[in-house]
Formats: structure tokens, C-alpha cells, sequence
DNA sequence: CTGAAAGCGCTTACAG
DNA sequence: CTGAAAGCGCTTACAG
């Protein structure tokens, strides 16, 4: 490994695309678009240029690339959880579309926190991002004027807008909530509670949808309410289920705003030998893998996670190449499935 | 919001220091200082530059700041998986320990693929991270000689090096896989299997201390492992625990190397008719939440997932800072949730 | 198809 | 405590 211009003062001691086009003999340039433009350089060229790079163990230094190109090649995705099996299969899709492209994926974690959100979104647009991926159509007023400034592409997760504007992949969370309480009321249940944690957007709108189906049906009765911030668990469902026989002995049936709360309400079910779905129905949202197996199996909604990622990402791909996209809502709808417990 | 710098030629239209620095009226890398070492620069002049970023909503230069200091504030991290909870834990104990230093976590997933993961390194250290935090010991040899080439700190999780030269935080899974297996034999049990999936690194040292234990007692017999490396799943579980059954019908327990297996496999019996543990008692590996819940309760090892990341991540940032630290290995431990069900 | 020059937006020595 | 100059490693017009 030959160093053909000495390290000096302050430079990073790495390879840089002048020694690659000094020992390929070619002006650096040229070298730069032997490596990112390889159709648009004679053959013999290119393969100089690859040779070096494998001889010097050459790595592009992308905050240059960034800087002088002003294009950083990344997305940022912010999502609420990466504990909720839905985000991650959400983030699956979305690599499958943008690993492809030598795109760089920045992953947020917002914990459910408006000020994390504010945070992290902050910290990415100094990368200069070529597109952004959030989750939910609700952000804090900081977080819109964010946006709003950087004039950067913005694609929005897991539901769909009200007002056509923005651009957003997803389903209606409202919608799901009322078709999952119909199903609830069509099988003859008066008494229908609603179990709902951690109290996000997603979680608000399936509540309006079952208050919507209840109030139809004039059975809407807050008491059969149980609202906590908490986040959504196995345990937290064990514990709510207790909570809302104690307010509501007589409800016949419960919709759990979440899966994990679901497992946990039946878990204690059993414990306390009160069988599902005879003395009462239970049902979850999300259809996670335990769902089906579970004894009693789980009826629950369906989602298209992984789908929302995958043409979310789509989208945005498109918006960054300012290509013209049919519309700005994709709606991939949910599924009913029924099965024991409900 | 005055432009004081008509943006021209190459600009990105973007606010910039040199922007700011005239507002304010002060030299940019005063500026510059006024931003980054606040502490270094006098009140009044301080409080200027921090009006100046207000007014015209300066957003620094990740990519400028990159290449001009040779330091990225980068964090490279590689989980093999997001759909694992494991990993997620993990996750959350990196980002409790950095979100706090204005680092910026790259996340990338390897799905367990060597390739893959060869692909994500590459493609952030164009990013010259920091500091890089790594999930398990063994690496392809192209992977190896990138992080050689690359002299930037490593931080390995999940198990332990067997030479104590690289750092590692951990537990030994060998000496977990033992453990458990140790713990069936001392109740009694003979025929024990092992039911193994994905087949990654952390599952072949259970079953090496799987197959330790039952050498010791004399009772190894390769019919009583049955491997796969299709990713692990609840329906996986459910199947191999036929296949387990067809080829060792007297197998009078079975070591998971996975939680989600175990609870497939207790289903299914659920569905056949077999009781857990009377019958055939079943165990897992992770203690994930609804091992503790299910019915029977799940019989597993608890793994530190939450502390390997925040301990790893720790170390990372000592490392990066150029600390001394008091040891290469750090060995989280683990511990035997004796259930119900094993 | 190839290249010399300028510039991206910051920070690092070095002075004063 | 403050600043003028140089430079980080690339790519973008612009030529030829």
C-alpha cells in the first residue's frame, strides 16, 4: 500500500480519491465519476480506477460527497417504538425498498414522546435528509415548523389524512376501530368495553371508532371506558382486564386497543377461571403471531404493516426523484379476523 | 428573515454559519464557537450568535462540521435482527446511553446475513463513525479486515470472546445452554431435546452446552436435536415440536433455544392434547413477557438485553473518548426462571 | 470521454 | 476572548 501523498496537518490519514486517481493516472474527477457515474467513462478507464480503489482499500468519505453535492443520500424514519413488533415489520418494509438505493437510513425512536420527536427530528435535519418518514398525521407545532422549513419530502405512516394535503400511507385507525365493534355489536354483545393504553393517536381514533359503533347503537356508556398511558403490555392487559370488571361487572365484551393487551386480559381470564369467549368476548388489534395460536385463538384486526413501509418508502422515493405520483393518500385497508375469542 | 448571502451558484439555499456570524455581527468561527463551546466565549457575544440562529433558523451543517473536524458523532450499531425483542431491548439500553451526546445512532438490521451485513458496514463507514457496536463474536473475514482497516473502536454484544482480546459485553451462552440443560436433568429428566432455529452464532453455543451437559451424564444422542435455520417463530415452534415428537417419541423434554419455539411448541401440545410439563416438559431462552404469563408459565433463562446494550454503548463512548477502561470483557450474567412448565 | 478550477459549510491551528 | 486564513474530501459546472 503505497501512500503517494503523505498525510499532513489535517487530514484524516484516510485514503482520499486523489491518491486513488494519482495512482490510477486520472485527474480526481474523473476518478469521481469512474466510481459513482462507472457508464460514463471509457472502459480501460474504469477498470484503472477499480483497481486502485482495491489496492488502496479506498472508502469514499460521504460527509464530503454530502458537502459538495448537496445531497446527503440519507432518510430519516422516526417511528414511536421499536418495542411494538409493528413498527419493526413497518422498518422491514421500508428497507426492502431503500437498501437497494445506497441509501442511508436514519432510524429514530421517539418513545411516544412529542419532545423526543422534536429532538431526534432536529438532530436528522442536520444531515440534511433527502426525505423523511414519520408515523402518525399529529405532530407538535415545533415538529410542523421543522418541516416546514426544510422543504424536505414527507411521507406519514399508519393512518390517512383527513384533508387530502399531505402525503400518507396507511389505513383508517378509525374506521378498523368501528368495523372491530360492529362485529362486537352483530354478535349480540350490549355491554362493550374498550381497553385502551398508551393513548397515541392510533389508539385515540380506534376509541372514536368504537364510541361512534356504541353510540349507534345507543349504547355508548363511558364507563365502559378504561384509558391508560401507560404503555400497552401482557401484564398491563392482566391488570386492566381486573380494572374494567371491577367498574363494569356486567360488560360482555372487551376490545383491547392492541394485541399485547388482548393476551394479558385472556392470560388473566384464565387465572381467574372465567372463560372466552362464553362468560366473556375478547378481541385485540395488530394480529401479532401469538394470536393465532393462542387457546383460545385471538380475533383481532389485521394490519399491513410491513405494506405501509414498503410503499410509504416507495412514495417517498418517488417524491425525492420529483417523479408525479398518482395520489397523495395510499389506503391498504385492514382485515377482520375472527376467530375464537370473540 | 433577511438573506445577508444571496445564495449563488452551488449554495444549497440554506442558512449557513457565515450567515449567522454576520447577523451577529462576528467573525464566523466565532460563531462557530458561540455554538459548539458556548462556555469559551463571552456572555453578551453568546447571547448575539444564539439570537442570530433564532431570527434566521440556523440549522448547522452535519456534513460541513463532519469534514472540516474529521470527527463524525456517529454511532454505527448492527442487530441482526429488529423483529427480535431481544435486539430491541438492546437498542433501547444504546440509546439511553448516547441520545444524551448528540451522537447519531446508525441502525442497521443484518437480518442474520453475512452479506448483508457486510453491505451495512460498508456502507457506513463511508459515514467514519465514531465508534461501532457489533452483535456477536464471529464475523465474515471481509468484515473483519473492514473494522482492521478501519482502526475505529468495536464493542461486541450478546456473548463473550473466548480470548479476552477484543471487547465484548455479554454472557456466556454456552455456559447458558449448559445451565439450562443441567437444570432438566436435575429434575430427573433422560431424553431431552434440543429444538434449534436460525441457527446463528448464540444458538449453536446453547446447544454446544446442551450437548456438554448431556455428555456428562452420558445421555447425548444426535436424534434428540432437531435444527433448522428458518428465523424462529411461534409457528415454527408449534411444527418442529412434531418433528421433535416423530423422531424421538420418547423424549421427555425439550430445551428451546428460543422462547417464541417454546411457545409454539406448548400450543401444539395444547392442541394434541399433551400436557406441559407431565408429559414432556418444555423450556425456552430469552424470558420474553409472555413466559411469565402464559398458562403454563414458561421455564427460561433471563437475558440482560436492556444492560448488554446500555453496558456496550458505555464502553463504546469510554473507548471513543480514549478512557482507559478497567477491562476488555464484561459479563453480564443471566438467570434461570424455573415455571411452570419445565 | 477527460480535466483544471472553484466551491460546498464548517473547524482547526495559529495569532493577537 | 476574538479573528483571518487555510483546508477537510469530495462534486459541480464549464471547457475542450
Amino acid at each position: 500500500m503505497t501512500k503517494i501523498q503523505t498525510a499532513k496537518g489535517r487530514a484524516s490519514g484516510k485514503i482520499t480519491l486523489a491518491e486513488v486517481a494519482a495512482r490510477a493516472g486520472v485527474a480526481s474527477m474523473t476518478a469521481s465519476r469512474a466510481i459513482s457515474q462507472p457508464e460514463r467513462v471509457s472502459a480501460s478507464l474504469r477498470q484503472r480506477v477499480e483497481q486502485a480503489v482495491a489496492e488502496l482499500g479506498y472508502v469514499p468519505n460521504r460527509a464530503a460527497r454530502a458537502l459538495a453535492s448537496a445531497q446527503s443520500n440519507v432518510i430519516a424514519v422516526l417511528v414511536p417504538s421499536l418495542s411494538n413488533a409493528v413498527f419493526t415489520e413497518v422498518l422491514a418494509g421500508i428497507q426492502d425498498v431503500l437498501d437497494a438505493d445506497n441509501y442511508q437510513l436514519l432510524i429514530g425512536n421517539t418513545r411516544y414522546s412529542d419532545a423526543e420527536e422534536e429532538k431526534l427530528l432536529g438532530i436528522y435535519l442536520q444531515s440534511n435528509p433527502d426525505g423523511i418518514l414519520l408515523s402518525g398525521m399529529t405532530h407538535s407545532p415545533r415538529v410542523e415548523q421543522m418541516l416546514q422549513a426544510s422543504q424536505i419530502p414527507v411521507v406519514s405512516m399508519m393512518d390517512l389524512a383527513e384533508t387530502g394535503q399531505a402525503f400518507a400511507v396507511g389505513f383508517s385507525q378509525f374506521q378498523a376501530g368501528y368495523t372491530m365493534t360492529r362485529y362486537l355489536l352483530d354478535k349480540g354483545h350490549r355491554r362493550i368495553g374498550f381497553m385502551g393504553a398508551q393513548l397515541d393517536e392510533r389508539t385515540l381514533k380506534r376509541a372514536e371508532g368504537y364510541r361512534k359503533a356504541m353510540r349507534e347503537s345507543g349504547l355508548e356508556d363511558k364507563r365502559l371506558e378504561v384509558m391508560v398511558s401507560d404503555p400497552s403490555t401482557i401484564a398491563l392487559g392482566a391488570e386492566l382486564l381486573g380494572r374494567m370488571l371491577s367498574v363494569a361487572p356486567d360488560c360482555d365484551a372487551i376490545f383491547c386497543c392492541n394485541d399485547d393487551l388482548a393476551h394479558g386480559a385472556i392470560y388473566q381470564c384464565q387465572r381467574r377461571g372465567i372463560t372466552v369467549p362464553d362468560q366473556i368476548a375478547i378481541c385485540g388489534f395488530n394480529d401479532l403471531p401469538a394470536s393465532a395460536w393462542m387457546k383460545p385463538s385471538v380475533t383481532t384486526i389485521s394490519t399491513p404493516r410491513y405494506r405501509v413501509g414498503f410503499e410509504a418508502a416507495s412514495l417517498l422515493r418517488a417524491l425525492i426523484r420529483k417523479e408525479t405520483v398518482p395520489q397523495t393518500q395510499i389506503d391498504l385497508g385492514f382485515t377482520l379476523m375472527a376467530r375464537e375469542s370473540a
